[in-house]
DNA sequence: GCTCATTTGTTCGTATGTATC
DNA sequence: TGATACATACGAACAAATGAG
């Protein structure tokens, strides 16, 4: 449950919305990692006695945060910290169709190898870190029914993710990144910013996706996102598009 | 302003929220076009008496579609039905960059021709209208700083955009494809679905994009739609990616 | 520049409904 | 069954922005 959330707190009384300062107060819960993915925030009531306004007040500053996908109320039961996997369906990386229309196609991700390597530019630039900082190299490969689909290499900061390789190696064979790096580290993806064009493949990819070296292949840099804008993977993802293609929505 | 907004009107006492119902009504009259975007709506207080509940409820259902983008509030002033321009930064197709750093890149768009075309697959089965029916061809060119970008290929069902050469032939090279049909035909974009592949370049495109013939593109399939999932426009994009990228996030 | 009516925004207090355990 | 938790709804008062006179 909760901790140390005990005794009167105080808000101001000036131009500031009541509900807007609770609103960030409790954000602020979540984004220090007090309270922690899946677990429950204190009550409704609590929080009103807590701050000595009235459960309306309270009301709309926890529906506030649950449109912006914080947090999710179960009636009669509690109000709880958001995870990636319950709210974030639209922030998954690899979404594969044939067409417009129809559903998702599956895969299946194979784990090819964890590493640590020397920073580089431009990656440690985009995940804000000294120039010099290690970095986790994760190579995948998603593949799809017949065959592979996706070749990804993922960068994470070694100083962000202790343990990285005996902590995920087991997971990252059967769930995604965002699921292992949230169970793992408690860390939510929130944002991610896409980058696509086109390249060809060297001899690696090439190997990895089955096609001839020098292909064109669609090329997506990806960099991932967790609570206050703090980037924590950088992936470059070489697409083998001829029997399936990225798919994306806009909303 | 409005119209034929008078009378009581009676919502159920069913186990179906009131501020729900409400929210529907209301979400009605937009979708069929009563209250056009840019226009105000009904003042809270006349929701309020017209339905018979308290304002505070009124406030719930139009929060929610605010937050839905179907309109905006304005203290003071009044509350108006959404516009895409208005609402839907994340909506846009076109976001060019170099690099995750810095900011969206400009350019230009360039009107090649608008012609009409007949009715082939699989765009007329996208757009969810008969095999036979015609539809209106626009060829336009991106360009950016140095040189072309993209080449876009739009499908419009003619049915839905009647004398669309006439309206839209001066808008479209001074604005883009989303305000020209939202200010001719009061139709905002509300969803964009995207497929991501690789595709060669043939002559036409080549010329367009001043590539080689054969060269490998970007190639991006894209579906807008409006009000109740409604397809209006089928675009087909080929991107030269050699010193742009086309840039996304997902929130 | 000021006043005033209109409109949305905020907050409280209270009561009742409904899901969970 | 009862205690707890969130959800809905009302009414009232005041704040703040807008635009007209």
């Amino acid at each position: 449950m909760s901790n140390n959330f005990t005794g009167k707190k105080k808000l101001t009384s000036g131009p500031i919305p009541v509900y807007y300062q609770l609103q960030k107060e409790l954000k602020k819960y979540i984004e220090d990692g007090v309270w922690v993915p899946g677990e429950p925030i204190p009550s409704s009531r609590n929080i009103a006695e807590t701050y000595d306004v009235s459960m309306g007040t309270v009301q709309k500053a926890v529906a506030n945060l649950e449109k912006e996908k914080y947090i999710y109320c179960v009636q009669g039961k509690g109000t709880f910290v958001g995870t990636t996997a319950i709210n974030k369906e639209s922030i998954r990386y690899t979404l594969l169709r044939e067409d417009f229309e129809g559903n998702d196609l599956q895969f299946k991700i194979k784990l090819i190898d964890i590493d640590k390597v020397d920073g580089f530019q431009p990656a440690n630039r985009f995940l804000e870190i000294a120039k010099s900082e290690a970095l986790y190299r994760i190579k995948r490969v998603f593949v799809s029914g017949s065959g592979p689909v996706v070749y990804a290499i993922s960068y994470l900061p070694c100083s962000m993710f202790e343990g990285f390789e005996e902590k995920a190696t087991k997971r990252l064979s059967r769930t995604t990144m965002y699921e292992a790096i949230e169970m793992e580290y408690g860390l939510p993806t929130v944002k991610n910013k896409e980058l696509f064009s086109i390249a060809l493949a060297d001899e690696e990819t090439a190997k990895v996706l089955q096609i001839q070296k020098g292909s064109p292949v669609l090329f997506v840099e990806m960099l991932s996102s967790t609570y206050k804008e703090q980037p924590y993977e950088y992936r470059l993802g070489y697409w083998q598009t001829e029997k399936r293609k990225l798919y994306r929505e806009l909303i």
